[in-house]
DNA sequence: ATGAATACTGAACCATAATTCATTAACGTG
DNA sequence: CACGTTAATGAATTATGGTTCAGTATTCAT
C-alpha cells in the first residue's frame, strides 16, 4: 500500500497526462484534440489514460479546476486581510493570475479558448469554484465602490465579467510571446487596464 | 433565370438555414449542434443544407463573417470621418456593437463561445475581415493616444484585445436578459467600461 | 525465484453524427 | 398538359475517434 502510493508519486502519470493534454488542447482545441495524441506525448498507451481519468472531458475539467482553485484561493486570502485597500488587493490578484499564466502558457490558452466549457458544463465542483471566484471578485469591487475608490455607477457583476474577459483576451493576444515579458511588466500593464481603462 | 432569382429571394433558404443554425449553435455550441436539429428548425431536410453550404463549418463561418463585416464597415466609416474625436468614434462603434447584439442575441452568444473558431481557423476571407477590424481599432486607439485623449503608456494592440475581450464577456454575462435593457443604456455602460475602467 | 496483484497496452469495438446520393417532388416552358 | 430541369429529401453510408478489454508486462511480498 505504502509502496504503491510512493510509486505513484515518483511516476505521477496523472500529472504527466495533464501536462500532455494541456499541450494538445492548447494547440488543437478540446474537440480536435485526440486522445491518441495525448497518449503519444505522455509516452503511454491510449488506454492508460482511462485508468487515471474517466474520459476526455474529465481531463479538461481537472485542468480548469486546478487553475480556478488557485485563483479562488488567492481571492479568499485577500478577503481575510483587513488592512489592504481593494486596489491593493486587485494588484495582488493580478499578480497571481500572471504567475499562473507564466507557469503554464498552454493552460492559459485553454482557459481562454475553452471558456464555454465551464460555462456550459455544470459539473458541481468546477462550477462551484468558478462561481465562487466570480462572487469574490464581485465583493471586492463592491468594497471598492463603497470606499469611493471605484466609480459608483459600476455594476459589480458586469465589471467582474468585463475584467475576466479583458484578462483572457489580453492573454490570448500575447500567448506566444508572453514569456518574453517580465512578470512585473505584465502585472503592471494588466492592472492598469483593469483600473484605468483607456483614459 | 429572373424567376429563379426571385424565388430564391422570397424563399431565401440560405438565410433561413443561417437563422436556424444561429439558434442551435447558441444553445448547444458548435460541436454539439446537430445538422438534423438545424434542418428541423429550418423546416427542411438535412440534405438540403448541403445544397446551400459546403459543410457545417461553412455555416458558422458565414455567421461570423456577417457580424464582423458589419463591425468592419462601421470602423471604415469612422476612419473616413475627420471632424470627430476618437472618443466619439468609439462611442459610435460601441453603439453599432450593441445594435448587432440586439438584433440577434443568438449570434452574439456564438461570437463569444466559439471565439476560438475564427482564431484557429485560418479561412482567408473571415480571417482578413477580423484582422482588418482589429487593425482599425488599433489605429483608432493610436489616434487617441496622439491626441492626448488616452493614456500614453497604452499599447494599442493590447488595448484592442482588452476591449474585444471585455465586450465579449460582458455580453456573455448578460446574454439571456440582454433585451431587458434599452440599447442606449447598454451602449452607455459598455462605453464607460472601455474608456474609464473601474476608476 | 515464484505467484499474485497491479499497471499498462493498443487493436478492436462502437456510438455518433456529418455527409452523400438515389429517389421524389416542384417548377417553368413551349 | 407533358417534359425537361432544378430543388428537396432522408435513409444509407462513411469517417472519426473515444472508449473498452483481453492479453501482456511489471512490481512486490514471501
Amino acid at each position: 500500500m505504502v509502496q504503491y502510493s510512493f510509486y505513484f508519486m515518483i511516476d505521477n502519470k496523472y500529472d504527466i497526462i495533464l501536462d500532455a493534454a494541456s499541450q494538445v488542447f492548447a494547440r488543437e482545441g478540446f474537440h480536435k484534440a485526440k486522445i491518441s495524441k495525448i497518449a503519444e506525448i505522455a509516452g503511454i498507451g491510449a488506454g492508460t489514460i482511462y485508468l487515471y481519468f474517466k474520459n476526455k472531458e474529465a481531463i479538461l475539467e481537472e485542468i480548469f479546476l486546478r487553475s480556478w482553485s488557485r485563483i479562488e484561493m488567492k481571492l479568499l486570502e485577500m478577503k481575510k486581510i483587513k488592512n489592504m485597500t481593494p486596489l491593493q488587493k486587485i494588484a495582488e490578484i493580478t499578480a497571481e493570475i500572471i504567475e499562473l499564466i507564466y507557469a503554464n502558457v498552454s493552460v492559459a490558452k485553454i482557459l481562454v479558448y475553452e471558456y464555454s466549457f465551464w460555462n456550459s458544463n455544470k459539473k458541481e465542483k468546477l462550477s462551484k469554484t468558478v462561481e465562487n471566484s466570480q462572487k469574490l471578485i464581485e465583493e471586492l469591487i463592491s468594497d471598492g465602490i463603497k470606499a469611493n475608490i471605484f466609480r459608483k455607477d459600476i455594476n459589480s457583476k458586469d465589471a467582474t465579467m468585463y475584467i475576466i474577459g479583458g484578462v483572457w483576451f489580453w492573454i490570448a493576444s500575447k500567448s506566444d510571446d508572453l514569456l518574453s515579458y517580465s512578470k512585473d511588466e505584465l502585472t503592471d500593464t494588466l492592472f492598469n487596464y483593469i483600473i484605468y481603462g483607456l483614459k
